[in-house]
DNA sequence: TGCAGAAATGCAACGGGTGCAAATACGCAC
DNA sequence: GTGCGTATTTGCACCCGTTGCATTTCTGCA
């Protein structure tokens, strides 16, 4: 029931608009760099009022991460489709080699864009890790509730920021060495041996 | 020769302002709350202009964060003065711990609300992850450096990522739980239980 | 004491972001 | 199809952080 009841053409619009807002951003983006476009351009070209904006993005930031929940839900879901033998690293390791691998997340033009503005713009670079930092709560919170006898909330919260900062320590390296490339598939490349060298230490212990 | 040549009136005087502008700050935060408070009142307070204010600190953030090398200046002392048998995990391990004894550093004023105003203020929270990643990412370079012959770049920068996410996980859901207190006992106290926390895994590998 | 260079300052401007009130468009009942 | 109540859009004025530029003031040093 996808196309359920309660969508309305207002609601189709709405979407319409705010599908629009991020394509013309990426575009302005890429065209002339982040700084140098302004929320007015920006409206503009998606033909709605410099204030209508922000009741659809909060920030400038923010037109880089439409559905930036999409990660959290996939853990959710790898938590709840568990094989019953798995433990909380397990999970952790299956749901982050998933991150890697899942291309439309990385192969977009939108994701290449965004990769490039995190390690250009501070502002974004700052935003993105608040966010990560909210996901990786959240999945914590859903890990401890999936193990409440071998995980604490602190624990799950360790946990979970040890992998994700694994991660994203050996990402953060293997993109500044790749330079200014946004080759999707050398980015993907990366992501991979990344996720693989910074999760070794777990997969030494278990196999 | 700490007091050596070279340091004219011009440093003492500049010194001496920075000063003033961080307290000066610290203390209109603490009363009227950090958006509340405006550059203009701080640099009032501190008798400067209010353009002068940005030749002391590159934006109103940073006065929460003078001299935020010192915990990377510290990782390097526990790099260098090494027990020759210890591996990167066991460097890193003792360097964390040590932030949570380090009085200074967490005992004091402004430490306590540099940690109030992360978790409410999401500016702030944002540069604050954002010196984190960099201070990661120099430490990384060094354990990297120590170890040339078992840690890579990546691999370092993987390890380093995993004891720092660690903790700042640990951290976040202990010091939300903590409510709002500022009470340094209680803070400090939960930085050891959280770097206990999140470091047992490694520990338990090791003793 | 005087001069070159550094720092401080004032001013104007720009862009992001918000509160407010008027105008507009949509959903829905009739 | 009409009309009304409500949600959305919009323009406007405004605040604040931040920067460039030109001017003035101050310090280091010969």
């Amino acid at each position: 029931m996808p196309y359920a009841a309660g969508v309305t053409l207002r609601d189709r619009k709405r979407a319409r608009t705010r599908q629009a807002l991020v394509e013309a951003a990426a575009g302005l983006f890429e065209r002339q760099g982040y700084d140098e476009t302004t929320i007015a351009q920006i409206s503009a070209e998606a033909e709605i009022g410099t204030r209508t904006f922000f009741s659809y993005f909060a920030s400038k930031e923010d037109l880089l991460f439409p559905e930036s929940d999409i990660r959290v839900h996939a853990t959710f879901h790898a938590i709840a489709n568990r094989q019953p033998d798995d433990g909380p690293a397990e999970i952790l390791l299956r749901a982050l080699r998933q991150v890697g691998e899942d291309s439309d997340d990385l192969a977009g033009r939108l994701a290449a864009l965004r990769l490039r503005l995190i390690r250009t713009v501070p502002a974004v670079r700052g935003r993105a890790l608040q966010i990560q930092l909210d996901a990786q709560r959240e999945i914590a919170r859903q890990l401890a509730a999936a193990f409440p006898e071998s995980l604490d909330e602190v624990s799950a919260a360790a946990l979970t920021g040890a992998f994700v900062g694994a991660v994203t320590g050996a990402l953060q390296v293997l993109l500044e060495d790749a330079g200014n490339t946004d080759d999707p598939a050398v980015v993907r490349h990366a992501v991979q041996v990344a996720v693989d060298a910074a999760l070794s230490p777990w997969l030494r212990d278990r196999s």
